[in-house]
RNA sequence: GCCGACAUAGCGUAAUUGGUAGCGCAACUGACUUGUAAUCAGUAGGUUGGGGGUUCGAUUCCCUCUGUCGGCACCA
């Protein structure tokens, strides 16, 4: 899908488009006051205060209607640049407006403002010369935005549109919207039975039904063994711990909101775990430790719980209720940048595996400026930060750094990628984290007989399964590789009186695949496409020819051509298909 | 949590100004016994998300709770 911003050509057409909504909202709400009103990757947006009224289903082809008018009409866009006190002057009615000019530079900064007929934003452009430029534009979406972003402030009212210079381009733009509905992991999930959920069980808790299971399964065998190779030690532990666990922690003081309520029992009071870093400190602190025995790695898919926002709440994408493929690696300083270059690696080797391509990786640091928000120790930080940086630029991998996107107690790595509806989201992360082993008053002996802290790295290369499972279904549009696929291959016989031996005989062969065998009454044809519509990535078609020559014929998934072997053969092709399971 | 919309059978949907719910697919039963994306006929399936209110009468109007969807905020 296109990106907008990065068109240099159609930023300038949306920007434009931008101001035409607000010109349109302004002769139909002439108290409307007006915020910002950016360009984005998918178009724009401008950000409204209109006091009391509130944008709804019904005043979108209203302005629509309004924004084609202003466009038919024709009038020029003009510059003109200003000083800040004229800015002032003429912006003297408009608070939001004169929050923007107060936080302009009085030196660098040029003001600029464009007007284009009885409409004139304060703007540093560039706009197209002529509103006549803007055709072929839609309103998408409204809602609510705080302003500046943030909780506390007033909610402005925000519409979300999108320009382009054909009605070809935007019509084929929409169609791509449409189409990406098609492969969100909530139409999937329902349609192929992976997971559900139920009202009496909760909001954000999925559950996940028999064809979910064998994909989750069959993702956890694989990274287990990724794991293993590399020297992890995987362990289970409690999904519950005491409040003291997590006040010990730290994170009693940074996530208690978005915990569970603690449930008082006895004498103690206890959490559901949200994360899994304290049980595995302690694990670690159940033994003395050399210097020669670390990088200690330990490992768990440990099931928590987030209290997360109603509002935030998605599929399997965003729940309560998550399975994390978590890992915590205990490590001497001088081996951090090692273990952190393995740890990238492995997403690199997984993601290689998956053939995922679309994603980025996020540097988050700390805001030196939000002393309340990060664990106060610059030193720290700054050696933290620098460390994971070095590792991605030796290991020459595209990056971009969020200042203060950090956790509470270090810098991590992320990686983002874009599900099909929706803002974009972390599927694997790594965390540095010199904080909770001092917390926990952790150690190894040094070669020198001294006792030394560890640093830890968390980290968690699919994210929880939940997620990635999402991510793996949009993505493939819930065509899975056949390893993953709940059912590998379905067997019909032509006909139920003459082939059904051959095909039990056959299934009775396949004992290490998942098969189906379809005896239903139907048509073959309709057999076929029950098997297609099932996204069964192999189908056996059984008949008189099959028998006698002690063949099969099978058919790919999105394949019209029937490929006849015999049976050899096909025990050769899958295991052939399966083999990059290890 | 905030702004807005929505909630009808397992799934997808229909019901003029308020007059006690239709259809398709799936399911079940029977017939057909099939060579590559829907064989035919029949049957059953609903306190219209829960609760409350207005009304002679509510799927329809109002309130509330729960859930879903689009954004915002949040995301250890």
């Amino acid at each position: 899908m296109i990106n907008i911003k990065e068109d240099e050509h159609l930023s300038r057409l949306n920007h434009s488009c931008a101001h035409l909504l607000a010109q349109a909202v302004k002769h139909l709400y002439p108290e409307a006051k007006f915020w910002v009103g950016p360009v984005i990757e998918e178009g724009f947006y401008y950000d409204i205060d209109l006091g009391d009224k509130v944008i709804t289903e019904e005043d979108i082809p209203i302005i629509e209607k309004e924004m084609k008018k202003i466009a038919k009409d024709g009038k020029r866009i003009v510059r003109r640049e200003i000083s800040k006190s004229e800015a002032l002057e003429m912006f003297k009615d408009d608070p939001y407006k004169l929050d923007l000019i107060d936080r302009m530079d009085e030196k660098e900064t040029i003001i600029s403002c464009y007007t284009q007929g009885d409409f004139t934003d304060l703007c540093r452009g560039p706009h197209v010369d002529s509103v006549k430029e803007l055709k072929h534009f839609k309103l998408l979406k409204f809602s609510g935005a705080y302003f500046k972003g943030d909780a506390k402030n007033k909610m402005l009212q925000r519409i979300y549109g999108i320009c382009f210079d054909t009605e070809e381009d935007l019509n084929k733009h929409l169609q791509e919207l449409e189409d990406a509905k098609t492969r969100d992991h909530r139409k999937i999930g329902k349609d192929l039975d992976i997971f559900m959920s139920h009202d009496l069980v909760g909001k954000g808790m999925p559950l996940w039904l028999p064809n979910g299971a064998i994909i989750r399964k069959e993702l956890e065998n694989y990274i287990y063994k990724k794991e293993q190779k590399l020297g992890y030690k995987h362990v289970y532990t409690p999904c519950v711990g005491t409040v003291d666990l997590y006040k010990t922690s730290g994170h009693w003081d940074h996530y208690k909101e978005n915990m569970f309520p603690s449930m008082k029992v006895d004498d103690e009071e206890f959490v559901l775990r949200p994360m899994n870093c304290p049980h595995h400190m302690l694990v670690y602190g159940n033994d003395i430790h050399s210097y020669r025995d670390l990088p200690i790695r330990i490992g768990e898919f440990a099931t928590d719980f987030r209290y997360e926002a109603s509002g935030a709440v998605k599929g399997l994408e965003r729940v309560r209720c998550m399975c994390q493929n978590d890992a915590h690696l205990f490590v001497r300083p001088d081996q951090i940048g090692d273990e952190f270059r393995k740890v990238v690696e492995l997403i690199l080797d997984v993601y290689h595996d998956f053939g995922i391509k679309n994603y980025k990786f996020r540097l988050s640091l700390r805001d030196k400026e939000d002393k309340e928000k990060y664990f106060d120790d610059d030193k720290m930080w700054d050696e933290a930060e620098s460390k994971l940086r070095n590792v991605l630029n030796d290991l020459g991998l595209n990056y971009y750094e969020a200042i203060g996107e950090a956790a509470f107690y270090g810098p991590k790595l992320d990686v983002e990628v874009k599900p099909a509806v929706g803002p974009e989201v972390t599927l694997s992360t790594c965390q540095l984290d010199f904080l909770l082993p001092r917390r926990f008053d952790l150690s190894y002996i040094d070669k020198d007989g001294s006792k030394k802290i560890p640093v830890v790295l968390h980290r968690a290369i699919f994210g929880t399964f939940d997620r990635f499972t999402a991510f793996l279904l949009e993505e493939t549009k819930g065509i899975l590789p056949l390893w993953l696929s709940p059912i590998q291959i379905n067997i019909i016989p032509v006909n139920n009186e003459y082939h059904l031996d051959y095909c039990e005989n056959l299934k009775a062969s396949l004992l290490n695949y998942r098969v189906t065998l379809d005896d239903s009454d139907e048509k073959l044809s309709y057999k076929m496409r029950e098997s297609s519509i099932k996204k069964i990535p192999i189908t056996v078609i059984i008949g008189q020819k099959e028998v006698d020559n002690n063949t099969i014929s099978y058919r790919l998934l999105g394949n019209n051509d029937t490929i006849t072997v015999t049976k050899d053969e096909f025990y050769q092709y899958l295991e052939g298909r399966i083999i990059n399971k290890d």
